[in-house]
DNA sequence: CCGCTAGACTGATTTACATCAAAACAAGGC
DNA sequence: GCCTTGTTTTGATGTAAATCAGTCTAGCGG
């Protein structure tokens, strides 16, 4: 609850106004984000708030009514999809946090992703109209819906947004074949100061403090993301604090020693 | 040389008969593969292919002319396109092998994937308009050209078009988390197995050889894709073969025990 | 034909992590 | 308040795979 509060900082109503149920329901109309595109926090970090900037007038209000019509708020554990069901609507996370998980053939779960405010989650159903993960709230979190086939339908109509699109899922490529980089070649220590680089670089690129925030995933999720034992995180971060590269309280990051974890990601690299 | 041939023994043109040049101009036109997309070897299972049976003639002699106009041809170790340089193609494979390397900021290689007869390559090179990668050919490789400018054009016209670009992206997207899972989360014999079986299942749903094939790339560049050092794939290899899993020589791999390889893959899951 | 290089393989040694085990702590329920 | 349950942390031990150090073979250029 407290961990909610720290990711970001925004004007968001408090956690005790936020309705417990377990699913989010497609049918129910969501009063919660009464609010259009124009006044969400994410200003012009979001997707949708792009397609609102463009030129064509009916276009602008078909997606800004297309968007607003459903903020979905999700509370800790909460399933926004699963793996497996149909899909049929891309997710932008609005306040809060969301981990995509796959269960493999074996039972093995496997986190794909961690997905701060202004990431889009859902694009893994694309492909085989089924999602091929589920996703679960690790806070108090709110999303905006997409429902894709008007999404497409907008896009096949606007260049613009069509274009948009197409950006946002190679972005997604890239950033997975940066992952594969990661496990496939660097150290625990270089994993684990690259994924707190880069969450430092997402909160600074929302204008929050970058060397001071809170993690929204326990530790054992870490280690399952970047693959290494829950002990190997722990032992590393404990590692971390003792060069003063940072200080952490429970779930809590401060003193972040950017250049110092950068110097740690370039300088060994592992030459396979 | 002979490797090329074992890939795929499909009808092309001798090796003899390809034309030495170390990197594909945009501007000269290729007379090398004057067919249209419908006598394709590939058939179905190339994406433009399923462009030209769409419905609206316009559409199908646009899209025709725009894949056939350059089919490059290229020999091994000859670049297809540059990391950093602009990107304005994606190319999909008929003949050959070919492998996507990213350099990273220190200089490393790494091998982002290894792309055959149907396989499309250059999508990382969408969100930045840069190629994120460098392709390389593994032997001496056929490819058709999509003008990305004109595929774009043409999804914006035709919505079975851009939906199936969506889809196309969103397998790749789903191919690399599946990767991501890979490396972070099996161990170096399962990650082996799955590459086997994968290449398998690839020429087999090309109507060739299942269990027996020749390998496009060197041990050490499967060692590299797949997070392993050279030594690790050879003594991996040899274990397999005395298992009675596969036979090797050379490149060349044959009596490949799939159930047995599967079933490697299911039993012992890392639990992190 | 012969050296030369690149790739494939094998063995010995080291090491970075996982695993196992247990304590300390925090949070929520009753 | 105490008890339960999950999370974080630390230590000791084991092991899979990297590294190091070669040999062997196949192509290739002279």
């Amino acid at each position: 609850m407290q961990a909610a509060m720290a990711i970001n900082s925004l004007n968001r109503p408090h956690p005790s106004l936020i309705p417990t149920r377990s699913e989010v329901g497609r049918s129910d109309v969501d009063t919660a984000g009464k609010a259009g595109c124009g006044d969400c926090v994410l200003g012009k970090l979001c997707l949708p708030r792009i397609f609102t900037s463009l030129s064509q007038d009916s276009v602008r209000g078909h997606l800004n009514s297309l968007v607003r019509q459903n903020k979905a708020l999700l509370k800790r554990k909460d399933v926004l999809f699963h793996q497996g069901h149909e899909f049929d609507s891309l997710y932008v996370v609005r306040t809060g946090a969301i981990k995509t998980v796959m269960l493999d053939e074996n039972g093995t779960e496997h986190i794909t992703g961690f997905h701060l405010p202004g990431d889009i989650v859902g694009l893994d159903g694309i492909s085989t109209s089924r999602y091929a993960t589920t996703a679960i709230a690790l806070d108090s979190t709110s999303v905006c819906t997409l429902p894709f086939a008007a999404l497409e339908k907008v896009a096949s109509q606007v260049p613009d947004v069509q274009h948009h699109v197409f950006r946002i899922m190679a972005q997604e490529i890239q950033k997975d074949q940066h992952m594969m980089l990661t496990l496939g070649h660097r150290s625990a220590e270089q994993r684990l100061a690259g994924f707190l680089l880069r969450l430092s670089q997402h909160f600074q690129h929302r204008h929050l403090a970058a060397d001071s925030f809170r993690l929204p995933m326990s530790r054992g999720e870490i280690g399952n993301f970047l693959g290494l034992a829950v002990e190997t995180v722990c032992r590393i971060l404990t590692r971390f604090q003792k060069i003063e590269l940072l200080q952490t309280d429970g779930r809590s990051v401060s003193q972040l020693d950017i250049a110092g974890l950068k110097a740690l990601m370039s300088t060994p690299v592992r030459e396979l």
